[in-house]
DNA sequence: AGTAATTTTTAGACTAGTCTAAAAATTTTA
DNA sequence: TAAAATTTTTAGACTAGTCTAAAAATTACT
């Protein structure tokens, strides 16, 4: 009995959120701000790789801890207090990947491991320190928004590849998914952030794209590839 | 039963060193740095600021895995492997300090809490790019040597202050301690790596130094001041 | 609307790390 | 060298995070 009262004094001392708690709440703020309104327990299972029964035990603490709205069965939603410590987070996840690839020359597919941990440093200090050593990036080496130190993302229209009209040419802005076979197979073929891109035909039975890249070689991209490029058009 | 076999088997598929058992290795490294031949479970203890029942739990699960060498009642020494792992800590925190100074203008009693986390960043390329990044350099910014990739550290032969004789000169290469206090007391009486110091007395009673600080301020030293701080004779 | 399928939650177990209190071993001291 | 002091270990509890299996709730489908 006498123990639990420490425990409960420690709890509250030393109270801090912890890298797991926040891995969560980015993972509920990925999912929501791909359209949907709310996060669903599975989907947060298959984003964090872990069981449907842990999601629901964290929620719990999560909502505790007043960082989402949570109700049995209904979906969550972040709570102000949950959506800015998942800000923070994706602004020092995309701060430190500028700084692999501009400062340490990493390349752009070797980078989202390392950053994933390095996240997770405790100081805004550093990461204002950073910013500014970094000259204040808007975008990461994928295109991605880096959130400035009050939250705001810079928006900037940018759609699919697949999306974009036969004879029109579009600029690759950045992509949708940053594992290391994608991204490397993009390099392969010569296609980075800035390269354009021109459509010869779209083929509607496999969704493939014959494309002209950087006005010299003619390439057929399939779905998964230009479904993942994002552009604009030029 | 079942499930106990399915926990084996996950423990060694997935099996890692941890940020905690990274911190107790080095914890100990740098005890027995200080000149004695092992560590104590209360040496330990302090060092860390945990229980010495929890150390004696970790020195368990350490000598399990090959990273001490322990037995009862008996100090502990680490293995090659547990060297190794204190080591790559040691260099890594003392990388990021340069970064932290040389690259974003930190203080130089700033820096210790911050470099603290990132020094569990887990990435030998990493590393080995912050170091060529930053010029390979051998001293932190608190004149500690940072060994190189293969653990070695430069010596360089320096002494407290507090023994240094009446009328020679030192030049300061390095402090004892990291705290902010200590460390702010230096930058307002106006040391820092490199200032020269010249003794002019040493008092008895109370082992405090009066010392001429670069030529030009003269300067009561207590003890607890003069003992860590490093020089050698110039 | 009622059953089937799916999703979510609960129950209970496990690990890594932490603690306090008490027991055991070692070291110090008279 | 025997008692006292100190150090170390053990015993048992607690938290955060994880899991599987089973129960409960919701959603989908005739």
């Amino acid at each position: 009995m006498l123990q639990k009262v420490v425990y409960a004094f420690n709890k509250q001392r030393t109270y801090m959120i912890s890298h797991t708690e926040e891995n969560y709440l980015k993972a509920i703020f990925k999912l929501i701000e791909k359209g949907k309104p709310s996060a669903s327990t599975n989907g947060i299972s298959k984003k964090m790789s872990t069981s449907a029964a842990s999601v629901t035990d964290m929620l719990k603490r999560l909502s505790e801890k007043k960082y989402i709205n949570y109700e049995k069965y209904k979906g969550v939603t972040l709570t102000s207090k949950g959506n800015k410590v998942a800000t923070s987070l994706i602004r020092k996840h995309r701060l430190w990947e500028v700084f692999l690839v501009d400062k340490l020359n990493f390349a752009w597919d070797e980078i989202h491991d390392i950053a994933e941990e390095m996240e997770h440093i405790q100081s805004e200090e550093l990461i204002n320190r950073l910013d500014n050593f970094l000259d204040h990036p808007k975008f990461d080496p994928h295109g991605d928004p880096i959130p400035d130190a009050e939250g705001k993302f810079t928006f900037r229209h940018s759609f699919p590849l697949s999306e974009l009209s036969v004879e029109e040419t579009g600029t690759v802005v950045g992509v949708q998914e940053s594992s290391s076979p994608f991204l490397q197979y993009l390099d392969k073929i010569g296609i980075s952030l800035g390269s354009t891109i021109k459509i010869i035909e779209h083929f509607d039975y496999d969704k493939s794209t014959k494309a002209v890249l950087n006005n010299s070689n003619t390439h057929i991209l399939s779905y998964k590839v230009s479904h993942n490029i994002l552009v604009q058009k030029s």
